[in-house]
DNA sequence: ATCCGGATCT
DNA sequence: AGATCCGGAT
């Protein structure tokens, strides 16, 4: 067990300085950066979690020009949310997305909440999300961890340390946050951190809580992201038709199925399957 | 073949 | 605490 760092106030003005400076020469200009709405924030966030930028500029202003608001989202069928979610992975999100844009509706007049338990409670939203909400839709100085700004506070202040663990850097984002720039701070932070990963070969696996990945291929990930795709290109597939078009055996296809329906992202009645709503 | 990335349910 | 969810790039 580590003790606690307490940095100096010159050791703040250093870690400041270095962190923008790389900003002012190498920061991103990001679609969702150049916005104050929060709708277009909370879908950069939901976009976000577990996607890679490249990945997500891809998608977004398409997915912004097709639902420009909260209330187009929540009326939109699930159908056209999933094809311009295609290539982004992890599906539900788009469900969970248009289920916490019907809550927003119905239940904040359309406003997306500014404070951490409010966003919390909404599906999809866990707390990564609901800080980076805060700090970017809402400029709060508020105090939290994602991978880029964890691999930061790694490189920086655990240099020769493996398994370190968010409690214990949670105290140095809060020493060292800029409380008068939450929002240029964190963009500022988290460019660093993808720079620092490609020098440095991602100081972020030295943190308590990294896990490698199970493989890809030939993963029930697979299956459902074909299911779906196969249900997106034509609907009301048979069972049958299903498993000739995924071709990962019967029992496997079957299970992704089940999973997706329990999880509301699909439907079968009278034996023809096709997306919910 | 390996890499990257947060929420949710159990 | 542990398992599970996608897909493009390299």
């Amino acid at each position: 067990m580590r003790g606690q760092i307490v940095l100096s106030a010159q050791q703040i003005r250093e870690f400041r300085e270095r962190v923008y400076d790389y900003y002012r020469s190498h920061g991103r200009d990001l679609p969702w950066r150049n916005t104050d709405d929060p709708y277009r924030i909370l879908v950069s966030e939901i976009m976000l979690q577990q996607t890679q930028v490249a990945r997500v500029i891809g998608k977004y202003e398409g997915f912004m020009r097709a639902f420009p608001d909260i209330e187009s989202v929540a009326c939109a069928p699930l159908r056209d949310i999933l094809t311009l979610w295609q290539g982004l992975g992890y599906n539900r999100r788009a469900l969970a997305l248009k289920r916490a844009a019907q809550i927003v509706v119905a239940h904040y007049g359309g406003r997306i909440p500014s404070s951490i338990e409010s966003l919390k409670a909404l599906p999809g939203i866990g707390g990564v999300t609901a800080h980076a909400i805060c700090v970017f839709a809402f400029s709060q100085p508020t105090v939290f961890v994602e991978t880029n700004i964890r691999t930061v506070f790694i490189h920086h202040f655990f240099r020769n340390s493996t398994d370190v663990e968010d409690r214990e850097i949670l105290p140095l984002v809060a020493q060292t946050l800029d409380p008068e720039n939450p929002r240029i701070w964190y963009y500022a932070l988290m460019d660093y951190g993808v720079a620092l990963k490609k020098r440095h070969g991602n100081p972020s696996r030295r943190s308590a809580r990294y896990r490698r990945q199970s493989p890809f291929e030939g993963s029930n990930r697979q299956i459902r992201g074909m299911i779906l795709q196969a249900l997106l290109k034509t609907a009301g597939l048979s069972e049958d038709m299903l498993v000739e078009r995924v071709p990962f055996g019967a029992e496997a296809v079957k299970r992704g199925l089940k999973q997706l329906e329990r999880e509301g992202l699909i439907l079968e009645q009278g034996g023809h399957i096709s997306i919910a709503q």
